[in-house]
DNA sequence: TTACAATAGTGTGCGACATACACTATAATA
DNA sequence: TATTATAGTGTATGTCGCACACTATTGTAA
């Protein structure tokens, strides 16, 4: 019942899969930085490794998905990142699809347990 | 606006990774072969193209998620799959995570639209 | 017999994520 | 001044699941 547990985490990293891309664009309607969202979002219970944001925010902006500036202003240069009207759009209907995606899932994960019908 | 559309398609596909195993974990608590797995899964509302499938059931067999055995009874022969007791162990385990990154992410997404509070 | 549906299998490619590493510049400290 | 720690950004590489496209086989209907 142990050798399973190696498995599990490689499960589970698919499950986060694609979710990060939701929580990154739902931080950005005020711009942020990597550093800072790294920060943010894992005070939130979203773990992200900065070798993983980094690259997923550039990807992010190359989609347009993202705005970026930077700020040379303050002691150290940080690339400001803000959701592009593209984005915000992107943005509401990766959630509509997330929050149908959580209903299917809901229904077959209820299903199990009890008893079905044999419809067909 | 229609550019990111493009986009939008890889987006949706990465949320679903990883659900499409709690899917069909969900589903095997009784034996299923591959064809009424994407069938059943398909008429809730879970589109999962047999490519995609019958890898996934040898990927978790291997793993020793599930146990399988060939019907050759009927008229073609059927490879029949069940959820292994590890299998119940780690679908529970991957059920709990699921719900866990919901919550978090349902945080994420609620947050945004409305004030955030400066709270450090 | 041919044609098609049912059923299972495989191989390849893409792409996101993790991991590890390199780089810069500021601040602190000896 | 030199060194170290650390905030901050960037990149290279590897892994692995999934989509897609293909093949193979068998049974059944035309």
């Amino acid at each position: 019942m142990s050798d399973a547990h190696e498995h599990i985490d490689k499960l589970m990293q698919e499950l986060r899969r694609g979710t990060i891309t939701i929580g990154v664009l739902s931080q950005l309607s005020e711009p942020q930085y990597g550093y800072s969202l790294v920060t943010m979002l894992g005070k939130k219970g979203v773990q992200v490794e900065p070798g993983t944001l980094y690259p997923l925010l550039r990807r992010l902006e190359k989609q347009g998905l993202l705005d970026s500036k930077w700020d040379t202003n303050e002691s150290r240069p940080r690339k400001y990142y803000l959701l592009s009207e593209t984005g915000k759009e992107v943005f509401n209907l990766l959630v509509a699809e997330w929050r149908s995606i959580v209903t299917s899932l809901e229904n077959l994960i209820e299903n199990e347990g009890g008893e079905k019908d044999g419809a067909d």
